[in-house]
DNA sequence: ATTGACTCTATAGTTACTATAGACTTTAAA
DNA sequence: TTTAAAGTCTATAGTAACTATAGAGTCAAT
């Protein structure tokens, strides 16, 4: 079965200009061009585009996904390198979460400071931002 | 007292090419000049720039930080505009949060199904990934 | 006067796309 | 067979909040 760009788009549910794109970052590339020069998929292009779009719905990064697919296209090298990173994003992952509810706590308090139908002038947000200003002075 | 633009990035913290930047998005500006055209700043620009970098920290967006920033510059105005922009913010933070958490766990099963040194053929990541694409397929 | 540190503007790069413009191809109907 | 709509092509610009240059000018101290 071999299909144009637009019905790999509706099958794997990417858009049409990121599967370009990924062609561009050398993740996916239509081995056959048409006649007219458009780009011609199989099943294999589909299943990798779909290994793609799952790694990016776990944030790994393009370079990341190359990474991968490099290590998935030569069977006999070792797994380490996958371990690493994997542990890495993770870890960034973890980061992202621990600063993100801090960042929460503070959003909700800043909330509370303020009881609306004022002016700005006795904003409860604007006066405690501009304390945290101050003391950081 | 007047600093210029080095100075000021050291007492704030900021580069000083991102303090240009906040220039140009009409963050921040110095509204006065040397003869040799280097920006002078006052202890008002220093002020502003913490507020701004405060913000920041809450990851506000420049253009979120425009308006509390013109909203900080006219007292007499209603507050409930700050009120819903902040609560929107905390929406999306928790949003995210949930997003990395769930994340978080998948990457984990993916690492767990990994026992280094093997080759990538028997790899669990790659296993795993390779599974889950041909589940959603 | 000269040196070194600082600053200036303008431009390109980062990430993973999205959105155009303008031209060409394919498919289907008239 | 002509024509029109829909799809595709490349190239380019825009997104967010910066960072990093290049090349030129300025300032402070020796
Ligand atoms: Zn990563
Ligand atoms: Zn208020
Ligand atoms: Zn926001
Ligand atoms: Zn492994």
């Amino acid at each position: 079965m071999i299909i144009k760009i637009g019905e790999l788009a509706k099958i794997s549910g990417c858009s049409v200009q990121s599967i370009r794109h990924y062609e561009k970052e050398q993740l996916l590339s239509a081995k056959i061009r048409s006649d007219g020069n458009f780009r011609l998929y199989d099943q294999a292009d589909i299943e990798r585009l779909l290994f793609i779009k799952y790694c990016r719905s776990l944030d790994l990064s393009l370079a990341e996904i190359r990474q991968l697919l490099s290590l998935n296209d030569s069977p006999m090298s070792q797994c380490d390198d996958v371990n690493q990173m994997i542990e890495q994003h993770i870890e960034q992952v973890e980061r992202r979460i621990a600063e993100l509810t801090l960042l929460n706590k503070q959003l909700k308090a800043l909330r509370g400071s303020c009881t609306s139908k004022r002016t700005v002038e006795h904003c409860g947000i604007l006066k405690q931002l501009n304390k945290a200003v101050s003391q950081n002075n």
